[in-house]
This record gives C-alpha cells, sequence and structure tokens, in this order.
DNA sequence: GCTTTTTCTTGAATCGGTCAAGTATATGGA
DNA sequence: TCCATATACTTGACCGATTCAAGAAAAAGC
C-alpha cells in the first residue's frame, strides 16, 4: 500500500490541489476537477458532469456547477462565455490565452498570445484558419464604480 | 403635407434606409430601428420593445426579437454578446469597435480601435479606466471546415 | 467519535430566447 | 384601386442553461 496503484495519481493529485486552494476535499470536486483536467478543455458543465459521472458513479447537475463555480473561484478552473455556447470549461493555467471559434463546426481551439501580460490580438494561428472577425471585451471598472471602490 | 413635421423625419429615415436595405418597410421595424438609433447603443432586446412600444403603441416581445434578427442579418443593426448579459444591440457602424465592461456597474462603453481593419488591444480610453482584463474570440472557419466550404 | 459547517441531492423556478400556428399587412401586378 | 401572394406580427407553448431553496449527507476539527 505504499505504492498506490497507477489509477490513484490523477486522483491523488487532484486532491493535493484541491487541498493547496485551501478547499474541502470531496469526491465530486475531485472528480470534475479530473475531468477538467484530462479534456484538453473546452466542455460544457453537462459533458463535464458526465466525466465526473464514470469516475465516482452519481453526481448532479446541481453538483457540477457548484463545483465549476468553487474551482473557479479557487483559480484552478477557468471559464469561457462564447456566444451561442454554453459556458466551457478549462484548467486555468495562467496563460492568458484566447480562442478561436469555428462559425461552420462550432470547435474551439485555443489561441496563445504574443505578448506576455497584453491579451494581443495578432493570433498565433497556423495560416490555415481564416479568421474572419474578432470579439474583444474589455474587463475593469469604470471611472465612477473606481473612485467608489478606492474610497471603502 | 408637402414638408411633414419635425417629429416625422427620424421615422422617415428609418423608413428609407429599412426600403435601401431591401426590406419591407412595416411600423414594428421602424420603430426598432429608431428605438436603436437614438439610444447610444448597447440596449437589449426587452428595453428596445419598451422604447418601441412608446412610438408605435403595442409590439410583441417575438417580434421585437424577429425584427432585431432581421436587422442584423440586413447589416443595419450589430448584435453583441457579452458573457453574463443579454444580447445587446447597436446601429451598425462598420467601424469595428470594441466593448468595455464594468465589473462592478455592468455599464457598456464603446472601445475604439487604434488600428482600422484588425481589432486591436491596445485600447483607446481615458486613463480612468482600470483595466483589469480582455476576452479575445477570433472567430472563423477551421482548416477543415474551410476545406470543405471552398471544395463546394 | 461527535459536532459543526460545508457540500450534495432533489425539485422547482427563472431567464433569455426560439418554435409553431394562425392572423394581419405590405407590396407588386391586373 | 383592388387583389393575390408573400412576408411579417401575435399569441402561447416550449427549450436549454443556469440558479434558488430545503433538507440529507459527508468533511474537518476537537
Amino acid at each position: 500500500m505504499t505504492t498506490p496503484g497507477a489509477a490513484d495519481e490523477p486522483m491523488a493529485l487532484a486532491a493535493e490541489r484541491l487541498r493547496t486552494a485551501g478547499m474541502r476535499v470531496t469526491a465530486p470536486r475531485m472528480a470534475v476537477l479530473m475531468a477538467v483536467s484530462d479534456s484538453g478543455g473546452h466542455l460544457d458543465a453537462d459533458t463535464l458532469r458526465e466525466r465526473a459521472q464514470r469516475i465516482i458513479g452519481r453526481l448532479s447537475l446541481q453538483a457540477t456547477y457548484n463545483v465549476l463555480r468553487a474551482l473557479t473561484d479557487a483559480g484552478l478552473v477557468r471559464s469561457t462565455q462564447i456566444a451561442g455556447h454554453p459556458t466551457r470549461y478549462e484548467t486555468e493555467r495562467h496563460d492568458n490565452h484566447h480562442h478561436f471559434v469555428c462559425r461552420a463546426c462550432g470547435s474551439i481551439r485555443d489561441v496563445e498570445c504574443t505578448v506576455g501580460a497584453a491579451p494581443c490580438i495578432e493570433p498565433r494561428l497556423p495560416e490555415e484558419y481564416d479568421i474572419r472577425e474578432a470579439a474583444v471585451t474589455f474587463w475593469g471598472l469604470c471611472p465612477g464604480c473606481r473612485a467608489t471602490a478606492s474610497a471603502s
């Protein structure tokens, strides 16, 4: 028992990640975290629920949403909302990458950033990708709210 | 009757814009188009419905959606989907601008593009805006779909 | 172990938006 | 000017994604 089976490794890793993030370690959380991790990203809540169920058997959709929210708040998971699609989840890698979405098949692909910190508009994508448009949304605080926030 | 009243002007203009776009000229369409035009942008379907109703009296929400879809398809209106908000509509100005959304109050503001054609990441916003992050989504065709599209 | 606190389950509800069927109306031709 | 026909609007049901609420279950600390 000193060397756990190979199948236990990812679960032990998931438990460790949860513990490090200061979260309670539960079967649903480990399962969802594992599902997000080895999916390659961009899965929606319902699909992640299915994958998680394969690992631990039963899991309600509501719990899946709860877990995803918790993991996102803890910075372990990144959620992305793309117009016309349900919210997708992927492992948070803090690499500030963006997304390419195919208008025809809906497939999603990561797009690396040329610059480090700031998001860049020159996408690092193979030439075969036919980019038609880019939607850029900046998030932050408007002058009014910034003043209110710094005052408190 | 040769010189229409001042109040008729925007309506006549709306009618003209619809006609130019090859669309049937109807009261709902004129009203919604006027509502979008003089709103300064970023209103959702339900709010636009209210504004349109002030102009023509009655208008179903379904019709509002139909009209907005038609106007968008015709290139008269631009729709923007921002995570966590219902779809917003604004006059299509073909200027390829982007959006700033305040995390605190949810207000939306246009962000001009420094470059002409391509979307740019260096936002033209006053310094008082505290930009925390940017979500960039590229839309187009992936290699597979591009091949299929050009083949047909 | 036992207690406390957090999390999970179940089931209802909400929100933004679409589908479908029937009625009304804009437009082009007689 | 009126008619025919295609298109648009109204009403009402429906849907998918997500959240709310209440009670049962299970982690973590003592």
